[in-house]
DNA sequence: CTAGGATCCTGTCAGC
DNA sequence: TGCTGACAGGATCCTA
């Protein structure tokens, strides 16, 4: 599920509370969920936050970092004064914690403790040095930041050129094209371009790439802006579960609903291997 | 080199 | 209620 805005609200939410504090112990649930040695990163103290698509670095002194992968489940919950959480959005946010789905719990000196939940154990936390980070094979590969300064209209259509015969949805998936883009944001991103997902690279003018671009932008923003996947959107004020969702998607998981630019109803199909949402009206293949 | 499909794992939900 | 199969917001490995 996190993608890049999520990773991004999760950074963010989480600067707040961790920078300063000494990482005293970290306690493994799921060996498949933590590489390295946990003594390598326990005793150090938490220098910055920082991101890489949708990856998250947590940078400690001496050169050490827990590079965060949540991959479709992961969720990370930090419980101290104030309880904070960000990622897949499940009841672990709520729950006692750990649950049975915590793999991994960071222990500050200031009491506070950092969960890592995942129900499906895909994702994972590393303890890397600077220099295994860069040369990190996924890290490594990833094109540039989706969020990035750099990252112009120009830059998405030089990497498209390398996957002319590729369907545009599984390139923006690629995350060597660039990084931080996944299902959700894939879907709003054509939607708001009015481009379908099957149509191929090679396909594609200039001013549909430069659409293609300001949604990935625009989707992404608008994301951070209202909290992403986050515990507090997760409870609404009535108490009642809130869905994130709402407060940004036009298409992602809104089937049967209506198109808000042309009222036509939104379907799912299937592509790429990916449930995949779009306006049958907004978004013709033959275009 | 690229493109497409299977695969890791567990929880949930639709359909019978 | 209980079972079964499909599928899930990711990335990698394998094959062609």
């Amino acid at each position: 599920m996190p993608e890049l805005p999520e990773v991004e609200t999760i950074r963010r939410g989480l600067r707040k509370l961790v920078i300063d504090k000494v990482v005293v112990k970290i306690t493994t649930f799921e060996p498949k969920s933590f590489v390295g040695d946990v003594k390598k990163a326990e005793q150090r103290r938490v220098m910055g936050l920082a991101r890489r698509g949708k990856a998250l670095i947590i940078q400690l002194e001496g050169g050490v970092n827990l590079l965060v992968h949540l991959r479709m489940t992961g969720q990370l919950v930090y419980v101290g004064t104030r309880r904070w959480g960000g990622g897949h959005p499940t009841d672990d946010f709520l729950n006692s914690l750990p649950s049975a789905h915590t793999r991994v719990m960071v222990e500050f000196d200031d009491a506070g403790r950092l969960f890592f939940n995942d129900q499906r154990k895909f994702g994972f936390i590393k303890v890397l040095s600077d220099d295994e980070v860069e040369q990190d094979s996924f890290i490594k590969k990833l094109g540039t930041d989706a969020l990035a300064e750099e990252f112009g209209w120009r830059d998405l259509k030089r990497q498209f050129l390398r996957h002319p015969k590729s369907k545009v949805k599984a390139a923006l998936l690629d995350q060597t094209v660039v990084a931080g883009v996944g299902n959700i944001y894939a879907d709003e991103s054509l939607f708001f371009a009015g481009v379908h997902p099957e149509r191929l690279v090679g396909s594609l003018n200039d001013k549909e790439i430069e659409k293609i671009w300001r949604g990935v932008r625009e989707t992404m923003q608008k994301s951070i802006d209202v909290g992403g996947s986050s515990l507090k959107n997760y409870v609404k004020a009535d108490g009642k579960k809130g869905n994130y969702l709402e407060l940004f998607a036009q298409v992602f998981h809104k089937e049967g609903l209506r198109c808000p630019k042309c009222g036509a109803e939104i379907v799912k199909i299937r592509s790429v291997g990916r449930g995949t949402h779009i306006c049958p009206n907004c978004q013709k293949l033959g275009k």
